[in-house]
DNA sequence: CCCCGCAATGTGTACGTTCACATGCGCGTG
DNA sequence: CACGCGCATGTGAACGTACACATTGCGGGG
């Protein structure tokens, strides 16, 4: 119907200028919001904007800035519960600054696939990286590569000290393992996750330490692999000699496989054996019994993520700044970007709605240490399901 | 420490012509796997590509090319087991054939965050469109914006019809039904998703169809949110009257907490009341006791919609060009891309293992319907969960 | 023998934007 | 009244790539 009135390309600014009678340097100054435009001639320019829905060309752009607008987020198996809510918290949080998100899953565990996804992001120019991918390899990799884009990580490797932001993993192990102590219990299993992920080991270290603060002995941990099934099997074996009375499983979804073998043993939770998860996911409140986890906060994390690298991509951009003149308190670059970014008639998009709670960036509480505190979640299986 | 060495900006294409005494368009043809190109000057060009560690700026391309390599994909609760499945395998596949993947979700439910979202993927001038958000608006948006890029849908809305690709729900929601009534109830409550849901209506249908064509009485589904705490909750509620023996559950998370609210109520599953779900999330089979439900392959309907997003794309393409002299085969547009975009010395991704099995695009089954066929996964309590 | 045509390469320009530098104009000040 | 300064705007470059069109060199058919 309307098509026919599309020819080949988009409009440019040069094509907004001439109908609005202006030059297209004008339309550039509209459009980043430069304080010396008569606003007279400013709607004008509005005017013509809207009515040839105009949309700025980001290729353009980054061409001649050199700044691509884009994040890179670095994942490894983003299906999963808690990565895939950071990322859904990342991305909101990046587009209220005016950011896209670009995500790589590394799809298997070979070196080549970790490299593969990295290059794949760095190909986009991206100007820094989140790095969710768990596995110790990812950042002895990205380590040699010397990437020098800002880069966030959600994993407390120890390796890249600054810019982790994460759940205090052995914090978390250690209030599951000391419940579970407190409880009574003397023989305690745990059933780790796999050997490369770092939270994994984080979790078992606190599980290691916790034993042996409270000189309960301790067993090795079996590495499993996440999966609710891999719980069930590892149930299966560990009830065919049955030396324990609990086991802190290291995610909820393998300790909902244990609590499955437990029951085709003919055995009760927490009757004969007792279980501890971790992550707390939505689910957990509701399997039989409700299970007593370790909630983090996912979410909150992959926002934190998203304003550390954003403040330290400004710093960045300031520090590479040779002069530029007396500030107008642009420096940080997130304040006007953000207006640069959503700069058009009706872009509409929640920036403004903060879901970080605060008046947009300066909200990082900087002193709030880089470790987010997890939270045990005690439940029982009688009456309501603990929130 | 090394980065002293880097100026303002990156190698182009002229400097690795310098470098390599040939002209800057020698080098874009190596880029780009023009046939003419002797051996020699080939690899002399490659080498000083590897010396400079060159990129290909994708700004600069993408301007001259109008071509973004950007395939968009609208979400909303990308953090939920099916959608996070398909977009990973998107993902995946877009990346095969050298497209990049970027997401907007959908934070809200108001129309604001809809056209937001939207806003945000066009401002990416994105190639195609898969879309993976079930609400009923967002259908009703895009319609009346009328998009125009190649657009694809995991839902099955009857408004675009073409570019429909989907599980077929109905179908599925007959089995779990049927299922049910072979059983032998009669009083059997469905527990939907929420009202605008796609997925949600076309389930419903189904069991309503299934139920009316068996001439089982039927009772008027109940609304939900697909949480495992709704489920719970309404099961209090229906519990408190209890005029069924049997339920389907729109998805497996309120399975679960249906399951839980029997169980709190003393009852029985399947003894007292028998309960199947929708999805066949990995939990499932670990459930007490294990759920019976409907499987889906969110994975593979991903993979479909990358290839018929970018079928699509191709075709456009070569109906947009005019001319273009006698074809050297590369009408389809897809092949050469494929090149074009891994064409650097190392980029190692695994473009070649094409995860849909044949060799690249023309793969896709046309005679295999746009709708994908769900399977009933019964479950019993004993032995081993049904893998 | 000439010229056509193809292989291999080079030259120039367009893409849409921002940046550095003009340019006019009005106004306050010495 | 001239001078300079700040506002509002315009002019002419880039940015890195691909495409259209030369330009060579070389072999073969008329």
């Amino acid at each position: 119907m309307t098509d026919e009135a599309g020819r080949g390309r988009a409009p440019s600014i040069r094509d907004v200028a001439r109908l609005a009678g202006v030059s297209h340097q004008t339309v550039s100054r509209v459009l980043n919001h430069h304080p010396s435009i008569r606003p007279e001639t400013k709607a004008r320019v509005l005017a013509v904007m809207d009515e040839l829905q105009y949309r700025p060309n980001r290729a353009a752009r980054a061409l001649v800035t050199s700044r691509s607008r884009v994040i890179g987020v670095l994942a490894a198996s983003s299906a999963q519960y808690g990565p895939a809510s950071s990322i859904a918290a990342i991305e909101v949080a990046a587009r209220a600054h005016g950011y896209y998100i670009n995500t790589a899953n590394i799809v298997g565990s070979d070196p080549e696939a970790i490299t593969g996804a990295i290059e794949h992001l760095m190909a986009q120019a991206v100007e820094g990286l989140v790095v969710i991918a768990p596995q110790v390899r990812v950042f002895d990799i990205l380590a040699e590569r010397a990437i020098d884009v800002p880069l966030v990580t959600l994993q407390p490797t120890g390796k890249f000290g600054d810019n982790t932001l994460a759940v205090d993993q052995i914090t978390g192990a250690r209030l599951a393992t000391r419940h579970l102590i407190e409880l009574g219990h003397r023989h305690i299993y745990h059933l780790a996750g796999p050997q490369d992920w770092i939270e994994a080991e984080a979790r078992m270290t606190g599980f290691l330490r916790e034993m042996s603060d409270s000189d309960v002995p301790t067993t090795a941990p079996i590495l499993g692999d996440w999966t609710a099934d891999f719980g069930y099997y590892a149930g299966r074996e560990l009830l065919s000699v049955r030396d324990f009375t609990a086991i802190f499983s290291s995610n909820d979804q393998m300790a909902l496989g244990l609590m499955h073998a437990v029951r085709d043993a003919g055995l009760d939770v927490p009757g004969d054996v007792s279980i501890v998860g971790f992550d707390d996911i939505p689910e957990a409140a509701h399997f039989a019994p409700p299970l007593t986890t370790v909630r983090q906060d996912f979410a909150e994390l992959g926002r934190r993520s998203i304003e550390q690298l954003i403040a330290e991509i400004g710093r960045r951009e300031a520090a590479s700044e040779h002069r530029h003149g007396a500030g107008d308190g642009d420096d940080t670059g997130a304040a006007p970007d953000d207006a640069a970014a959503g700069g058009l008639p009706a872009p509409g998009y929640p920036g403004g709605a903060d879901p970080a709670g605060g008046s947009g960036q300066g909200d990082v509480p900087s002193t709030s240490s880089r470790l987010l505190v997890p939270e045990l979640i005690v439940r029982r299986s009688t009456g309501d399901p603990a929130f």
